[in-house]
DNA sequence: GCCAACGTTGGC
DNA sequence: GCCAACGTTGGC
């Protein structure tokens, strides 16, 4: 299966003039998310999501993006949050994900969805995650972004050229879904993995907040639900010098 | 670059 | 539906 992280979106587009990506190199385009983000001031549309009648009652997450180059099919799948930051009304839809399965300790249930696509579905608007870098020198969590766009359909499943190509999937029948997040702030400092992974340590023995980190206990997860605790405990680290 | 953890596939 | 083999994720 691809990965689960995000890439620009729009990648599908030959390499256009409106390629100036934040590193210029990058075939990579522009993403076309200009047209879904209007979405935020709209609150018009009760969203289906205002039902929560899902079983993901989270309002905070964290999502991975890989932070430094890395080719995927020919494509550099890298995403940082300045990235992120360079796109226009620093918007972006978060593509790419396909988790298929959902793995609980050792009881492993065959969903008929992704675990990380349902999370997906389960964001609401003006909900915020933590962006966070993986695959890098220093994975941690860089910044916030929030949901401008709850879940339709992700169009790089229907794109040949896509790393995430899936021939299976039918445009009526679309199988996997991104959101759309809009940057709202850089950490005050960066945090990162190693910190939050002494206090996971430190609070399995304390039950402190981050003792079920998905961070930690799913690891493989490219968007995990927080709870309020995590995601408070983590914001208020930021005031603190790393330890 | 290595490799542990864990998600996915396919034979049965 | 089980599970061994394989493939991927992602920290180190």
């Amino acid at each position: 299966m691809p990965r689960p992280r995000k890439r620009l979106a729009g990648s599908a587009e030959p390499a256009g003039p409106d390629n100036k990506g934040p590193a210029g190199k990058r075939t990579k385009t522009k993403n076309p998310v200009g047209a879904s983000a209007q979405v935020v001031n709209s609150s018009p549309q009760k969203t289906s999501a205002s039902k929560t009648c899902g079983k993901y009652l989270s309002s905070y997450w964290l999502m991975k993006s890989e932070a430094e180059s890395r080719l995927e099919k020919g494509v550099d799948v890298k995403f940082s949050i300045e990235d992120l930051k360079a796109q226009p009304k620093q918007t972006a839809c978060w593509d790419g994900v396909r988790n298929y399965q959902w793995v609980r300790r050792k009881v492993v249930v065959y969903s008929p969805l992704g675990q990380a696509r349902n999370f997906l579905r389960a964001m609401k608007l003006e909900q915020e995650a933590f962006f966070y870098h993986s695959n890098c020198k220093e994975p941690g969590i860089a910044g916030l972004v929030k949901i401008v766009k709850e879940a339709y359909p992700d169009h790089t499943q229907f794109e040949k050229n896509n790393p995430h190509y899936d021939p299976s999937s039918k445009e009526d029948n679309p199988k996997w879904s991104m959101v759309d997040v809009q940057f709202v702030r850089m950490m005050k400092r960066f945090i990162t993995l190693a910190e939050l992974k002494t206090h996971h340590q430190a609070h399995k023995a304390t039950g402190g907040p981050l003792k079920n980190m998905a961070l930690f206990s799913r690891q493989r997860l490219s968007i995990q639900p927080l709870t309020q605790e995590e995601f408070d405990f983590i914001l208020s680290l930021e005031e603190k010098e790393p330890s």
